[in-house]
DNA sequence: CAGTGGTCTAGACCACTTA
DNA sequence: AAGTGGTCTAGACCACTGT
């Protein structure tokens, strides 16, 4: 997406930019603390106040890190009020939100099929962790999401405890120090089969909106494949443009 | 969307953006045409040149102007390239963009039903536009598009030249002065009936993707209501978060 | 070459948070 | 009161576009 078309000539806040995402994505600033002040920084880098701004800006555009005016800016959580809904499109259909209510239905290890490995950039028949849960708004059944991981970049994650949180990506970074940064979604129209009657109990046939979303991480790395089924009966997908 | 909340302090920067807006929408610099230098506008306006660039680039965010290094800013048309695809997110399942062909089916003035005259904010029977049209992509029907907009706002639409161009919006911003500045997309899964099977080719029941959009203007104005219904078997909607 | 937007500087002051 | 991010200034220089 943020392809440079070899630059050759590199402006100095984009260089700092990244000399900052490297030190959120190596681990020296963890989610959650505060980085040093503006002015520490620059100082540190040796630039002024002002280009060391705009390399916090366009961190901060890219939701990795949170500005607060008289605190300071800290890097972005996943339970952080205003990443909740970067990845959560689905309202009721007079826009409001609602609270999304999970329960796992399976978890296992399984190799990867093609469309899965092509999704998350690994080979065919890698092993992956599945996950399959289903999502209730409002006291209805409206999503069976099936999701899979690279099992190599979340060990045991099927072996994690019984309750999964609601925000997965909360887990991914909180036990695994994997933040997902941002996503591609493709939506297209699909029927219901038997397991979309049993969980969502609608009928079989009935239309359903599927979202396939691809994951990724702080550097653009493909970290989870998810398919939803949506029941849009009382709720639909809101895109803003 | 950017709701102020009674500021009681409001930046130089965003009076100035108003400033510029206000200039746009009152049609002083209609679309297409190149707004003076920052140089320029600061003097005019009295501020520094950082300050004006804030206000513009603002504007330049929401794509209300396109900059061009070395040549100046530009008030932003519906035909340049960055803008077409702002609103057009269907794609063929590698995410390659393809060109919709369009093909008006009906175009006639009648009154609007309660749904549309809640989207388009006005009274219920007032009169509207309304214009059906299909649209291909890949040489595959793939879009069917009902579409209606306030009659008053746009006189004699109904009976613009045969030949709507394949980009309404370019039509509205020459013949209208309305350019649609933003959306609320609204998805969900639906079934084909009769006249989705005639014109798009599928079977009664299959499932289709609808897509209800709100465009709006400059000011947030409600413009155009659509609703189209598309047939997911070779394209898809795509969004990135 | 002149003119445009894009980058970078050094510093002042303001608004907000916390102690 | 001290420290943070947010605004604003005045000016220098760079990269790109036209003639």
């Amino acid at each position: 997406m943020n392809d440079q078309p070899a630059p050759s000539y590199r402006p100095l806040y984009q260089q700092i930019k990244e000399a900052l995402l490297s030190r959120i994505v190596s681990g020296v600033w963890p989610p959650g603390t505060y980085i040093p002040s503006e002015s520490a920084l620059s100082q540190e880098y040796g630039v002024s106040v002002g280009t060391l701004r705009k390399a916090v800006d366009a961190l901060a555009n890219e939701h990795v890190v949170i500005r607060h005016q008289g605190k300071g800016t800290v890097v972005a959580t996943h339970d952080s009020d205003r990443s909740l809904f970067q990845f959560f499109h689905f309202v009721r259909f007079d826009g409001s939100r609602s609270l999304p209510v999970s329960r796992v239905l399976q978890r296992r290890c399984r190799q990867a099929t093609l469309e899965e490995a092509q999704a998350l950039e690994i080979e065919e028949g890698t092993v992956v962790v599945h996950i399959q849960r289903i999502r209730v708004l409002d006291d209805v059944p409206a999503l069976l999401e099936d999701l899979v991981v690279d099992a190599k970049r979340f060990p045991a994650l099927e072996n994690e405890p019984q309750t999964l949180p609601n925000t997965l990506y909360q887990l991914y970074q909180q036990k695994f120090s994997q933040s997902v940064a941002k996503a591609e979604e493709r939506l297209l129209a699909v029927v219901a089969g038997q397991q979309e009657q049993k969980h969502l109990g609608v009928e079989i046939g009935s239309p359903l909106l599927e979202v396939r979303r691809i994951a990724r991480g702080l550097q653009g790395e493909a970290l989870e494949y998810r398919v939803s089924r949506c029941n849009t009966q009382h709720h639909c997908y809101l895109n803003e443009l």
